[in-house]
DNA sequence: TTGTTTATTCTTTTT
DNA sequence: GAATAAACAA
C-alpha cells in the first residue's frame, strides 16, 4: 500500500518491547494472520500493539476495528493501554467479548430479526428455569430427560447454527425426535418472552448477517480489521460470525494457542485454529515460543506435562532466563491437610516478600474452594474468590432484577414468575396456573394480561394480590417516563412500594439481615453506575452484569490471596501458585475418563494451570478427601505420573509431618480404625520385619526396570504392595514379596 | 396457599 | 453435605 515512513517520531508503539517474531506480526500487512501464541509469551502485548499499530501507523478509525477479547476486562484494559500508546481517544474501539458486542450489535438490529430492541439476555438460571417449563409444556417427564441435559443439546445446535427445522428434520429415533421437540419449543418460547440465551447473542448475530445481506455489508464495510484473542475457544458460531465480517478480505489477524484450548464442552472448536489456514486462504504463521513468563523448571515441568497429548502442534517454549526455580509435588493425608498446608505455604512466601495478591490457588471444581476458605479464614489471611457464587446470583439480588428486567420487558415471564409471589401475596400455582392458562388463550404476557385485564377468572385472595402487582408496575412504569425515573431510583421505590424491604426486616434473622445488607450493597452500586453513565438506561445495566465474566468480576486487590478454578485462571498469571487436588477422577476428571479427547482437554487444563506461575509452583494431592460428605480415598492423577521425576522436587507430608493424634472422638475411633491408624499403633507385627525396610520416598533398584522411587504403600505382609515411579517415568504397582528389589 | 419437614440427587469446568 | 424437590401439616 503506502510505504510505511516513520517521520515523525513514533513514541507509543516502540514504547513496547517486543522481539523480531513479534514485530514481524505486528508490521505484516499482506493479509490474514495466524499467531501461535504458547504461554506466556506475549500474546496480550502483540494484539495490544497489533491495534495500536493499525491506529497509529495505518491511520484507522479506533471505531472501525474489532476485537474479541475473552474477558471484558482484558478489553478494558487493553484499550486503556492502547490509548496511552497512541494518544488517540478509542471510545469508538468495538473490543470485547463476542457475546457484549454481538449484544451491541442486536440491540440496533433486533428489529430485523422479529426482536425488540429492549431484550432480556437469560443466564443459565433463566435458561434451566425456561427448559423446565419447556419440558412441562412438551409433556416429557423431568426425569426422563434431564433439563440440563436438554440445554447441553440445544447449545450444541445453537453454536453449529443449526435451526429447530433442520434437526427437526433429520430427527430419526424416537428421542431424537423429541430432543428435536424440545429445542423446537425452546426457541419458540425465548422468542415469545423476548429473551435471548447467551448462545442466541451470537446465533441471532449469524442469522441477522445470513438473511439481511445489506446488512451485512454495512457492518463488513464499517470495520477495516478483525482481531480476536484466544481463538482456539472459539465455536463454530463465533467462527461463522468472524467470516461474515471480514468476508473475502483478509483483514484478519487471530491469536490462539492450541495447547491451551479447555472449552471444547461448551462447543468450542479447536479445528477453528488448527485449520485456520483453509478458511482464510494465503494466512501466514507466526510461532511464538520464547517465554517471557515462568522459569526454566517450570516450563521444563508443563512441557513434560502438554508433550503426553497426541493432538497438538508441536511446539516447546523457551526462556532465556537464567532463574532456575523449583516445581515441588506435594502427596498430603487428606483435602483438610492440603489446605492447612498450602496456607502455611502461603504465610512463608508472605513473611519472604510476595504480595498475595500474587498468590493463587487453583483447583478443578469449585466445590474444592471451601477447605481453603475455612484454612485461609483460621489463618486470617485475606482471600478473594474469583467466580464463587457471585453477587448477582444471590435470590435476593436475582429477586430485584427480576422485578427491574420486567419493568424493562414486559413479556418476561420468566422474571414475572420469580417475583409475583415474593413477597407472598396470595398468587400461589393456582394462580399461576390460571394465568399460563389465558397467556396461551390470548397471546399475551402475564404482566400484560393482569394489568389490563381484571383478573375475574381468579379467587377472591389472589385478585388482591394482582391488584397488587398492578400497582407496583404502573407506579413503576410511570416513574421510569420520568427525568427522576433513574435506575437506582427505580430500585428504590420498588423496594418500599413492593414490601420486598419489609418482608425482610420483619423476619429478624442472621439471613434476613445479610440479604438486606447484599440489597444496601445493590443499591449503592446501581447508584455508583447511574453516575458513571449518565444518559445509559437500566436496559444497558442489566446487559452489562449479566455480561460480565468472572474475572470481570474480580478485583486483583494485592493484599488478598487468589482462589479460581483452572477454567477461571485463564490469560492470568502469578508469582506463585498451588495447583491442589490433582487426583484421578478430579484432574482428570472422572467424567471424562471413557473420551481419550476429553482426557486431553484435562491435560490441557493442567497445563494452563502450571503456566500461570511465574516463579514458584507447588502442585498437590491427597490420599483422601471428603466429598458428598463422606472420605473417599484418591489415587495421585495420571497426568503428574506421567511427567518425569526429575522434573520436579517430590515432598511426601504424609511423612514429614503425620497428622496429630485423632481427636477424641470415642466411638468413632473404637468402631472404625482406620488402616493407617491401626498400622500407626502396632508398628510391629510379624511382617514387619519385611515390610519396615520398605518406605514411601526410599530409592530402590529394580532388576529389569531400573532404578525407581517407592511412592506408595498398600496392604500388609504377603499382600503389600509397592507403588514405584521408576526413572523412565512409568508408575507399577508391584507385590513386595515377589519384586526383586534391592536398596538403591 | 403457605411453611415446614423429609428424601433424593448430586459436582465438572462458564459466556 | 448441601441444595432442591416432593410430601405433608396447618
Amino acid at each position: 500500500m503506502i510505504d510505511v515512513q516513520p517521520a515523525r517520531p513514533v513514541g507509543g508503539l516502540e514504547s513496547i518491547p517486543l522481539n523480531q517474531v513479534q514485530i514481524d506480526a505486528v508490521h505484516y500487512e499482506d493479509g490474514p494472520q495466524l499467531v501461535f501464541a504458547g504461554a506466556g509469551t506475549g500474546k496480550t502485548r502483540v494484539l495490544t500493539a497489533k491495534i495500536a499499530f493499525l491506529i497509529e501507523r495505518k491511520g484507522l478509525m479506533p471505531n472501525r476495528i474489532f476485537a474479541a477479547t475473552f474477558t471484558n476486562k482484558a478489553a478494558r484494559e487493553m484499550q486503556e493501554r492502547i490509548e496511552r500508546l497512541t494518544g488517540v481517544p478509542c471510545k469508538g474501539l468495538w473490543i470485547g467479548t463476542f457475546h457484549s458486542m454481538c449484544a451491541r450489535i442486536l440491540r440496533r438490529e433486533a428489529p430485523s430479526i422479529g426482536y425488540d430492541r429492549s431484550f432480556t439476555i437469560y443466564d443459565r438460571d433463566d435458561q434451566i428455569a425456561l427448559m423446565k417449563k419447556v419440558l412441562e409444556a412438551c409433556q416429557i417427564d423431568e426425569r426422563s430427560m434431564e433439563p440440563r441435559q436438554m440445554l447441553q443439546a440445544v447449545s450444541r445446535f445453537k453454536n453449529a447454527c443449526t435451526p429447530p427445522a433442520q434437526i427437526t428434520a433429520k430427527a430419526v429415533s424416537f428421542y431424537d425426535r423429541e430432543v428435536a421437540r424440545v429445542y423446537e419449543t425452546y426457541c419458540a418460547m425465548l422468542a415469545r418472552l423476548q429473551a435471548m440465551d447467551f448462545d442466541d447473542l451470537i446465533t441471532n448475530t449469524v442469522y441477522l448477517f445470513k438473511r439481511n445481506p445489506d446488512i451485512v455489508r454495512r457492518y463488513q464495510n464499517s470495520f477495516d480489521h478483525v482481531l480476536v484473542d484466544e481463538y482456539q475457544d472459539t465455536n463454530t458460531s463465533q467462527f461463522f460470525l468472524v467470516k461474515s465480517l471480514v468476508g473475502d478480505r483478509g483483514c484478519i489477524f487471530v491469536v490462539g494457542d492450541d495447547d491451551q484450548s479447555i472449552y471444547g464442552w461448551r462447543g468450542a472448536n479447536v479445528e477453528n485454529i488448527l485449520t485456520f489456514d483453509k478458511a482464510f486462504p494465503g494466512t501466514r504463521v507466526f510461532k511464538l515460543e520464547q517465554n517471557y513468563r515462568s522459569t526454566q523448571s517450570i516450563l521444563e515441568f508443563a512441557h513434560a506435562a502438554i508433550a503426553e497429548n497426541t493432538n497438538r502442534a508441536d511446539k516447546k517454549l523457551w526462556t532465556s532466563s537464567t532463574n532456575k526455580g523449583e516445581v515441588v509435588v506435594t502427596r498430603y493425608r487428606n483435602d483438610q491437610h492440603e489446605a492447612e498446608s498450602v496456607c502455611a505455604g502461603i504465610t512463608r512466601l508472605k513473611t519472604s516478600g510476595v504480595k498475595a495478591g500474587d498468590i493463587c490457588v487453583l483447583f478443578r471444581t469449585n466445590a474444592q474452594s471451601r477447605s481453603f476458605e475455612d484454612a485461609l479464614m483460621r489463618a486470617r489471611i485475606p482471600y478473594v474468590i474469583v467466580g464463587a457464587t457471585s453477587f448477582y446470583e444471590r435470590k435476593e439480588v436475582k429477586d430485584c432484577l427480576a422485578y427491574l428486567r420486567l419493568l424493562v420487558n414486559p413479556m418476561d415471564d420468566m422474571s414475572f414468575s420469580r417475583i409475583m409471589n415474593v413477597p407472598a401475596r396470595g398468587l400461589g400455582d393456582k394462580a399461576y396456573e390460571l394465568l399460563a392458562g389465558k397467556v396461551r388463550e390470548a397471546g399475551r404476557s402475564m404482566l400484560q394480561i393482569i394489568t389490563t385485564c381484571d383478573c375475574a377468572f381468579m379467587g377472591a385472595r389472589a385478585q388482591n394480590g394482582v391488584g397488587e402487582l398492578r400497582t407496583i408496575f404502573s407506579l413503576l412504569s410511570e416513574l421510569k417516563e420520568q427525568p427522576e425515573g433513574t435506575p437506582d431510583a427505580l430500585l428504590g421505590h420498588l423496594l418500599e412500594i413492593s414490601g420486598y424491604l419489609k418482608m425482610l426486616e420483619a423476619e429478624h434473622t442472621e439471613e434476613s439481615q445479610a440479604r438486606l445488607e447484599n440489597i444496601d450493597e445493590l443499591l449503592n452500586t446501581l447508584t455508583r453506575w447511574s453516575e458513571q453513565n449518565q444518559g445509559r438506561t437500566l436496559e444497558d445495566f442489566l446487559q452489562e452484569i449479566t455480561l460480565a465474566t468472572d474475572v470481570d468480576k474480580w478485583e486483583q486487590k494485592g493484599e488478598a490471596v487468589n482462589l479460581m478454578t483452572l477454567h477461571c485462571a485463564k490469560g492470568l498469571e502469578f508469582r506463585a501458585v498451588f495447583l491442589v487436588g490433582l487426583e484421578d477422577g478430579l484432574l482428570p476428571s472422572r467424567l471424562n475418563f471413557e473420551d481419550p479427547a476429553k482426557i486431553e482437554e484435562e491435560r490441557r487444563l493442567l497445563y494452563v494451570g502450571v503456566t500461570r506461575a511465574r516463579e514458584t509452583l507447588e502442585c498437590s494431592y491427597a490420599m483422601q478427601r471428603m466429598r458428598f460428605g463422606s472420605v473417599l480415598a484418591m489415587e495421585p492423577s495420571r497426568f503428574v505420573e506421567a511427567i518425569p521425576p526429575q522434573t520436579y522436587r517430590y515432598v511426601d507430608m504424609c511423612r514429614i509431618a503425620p497428622l496429630p493424634p485423632p481427636a477424641p472422638r470415642a466411638s468413632a475411633v473404637q468402631s472404625f480404625p482406620s488402616r493407617q491408624a491401626a498400622a500407626r499403633e502396632q508398628p510391629v507385627d510379624d511382617f514387619s520385619q519385611d515390610t519396615v525396610s520398605f518406605r514411601i520416598g526410599q530409592h530402590v533398584v529394580h532388576a529389569t526396570h531400573g532404578q525407581g522411587r517407592i511412592v506408595n504403600l498398600s496392604g500388609f505382609g504377603d499382600e503389600l504392595r509397592l507403588t514405584i515411579l521408576f526413572n523412565d517415568g512409568v508408575r507399577r504397582k508391584l507385590m513386595a514379596t515377589f519384586a526383586d528389589l534391592t536398596s538403591a
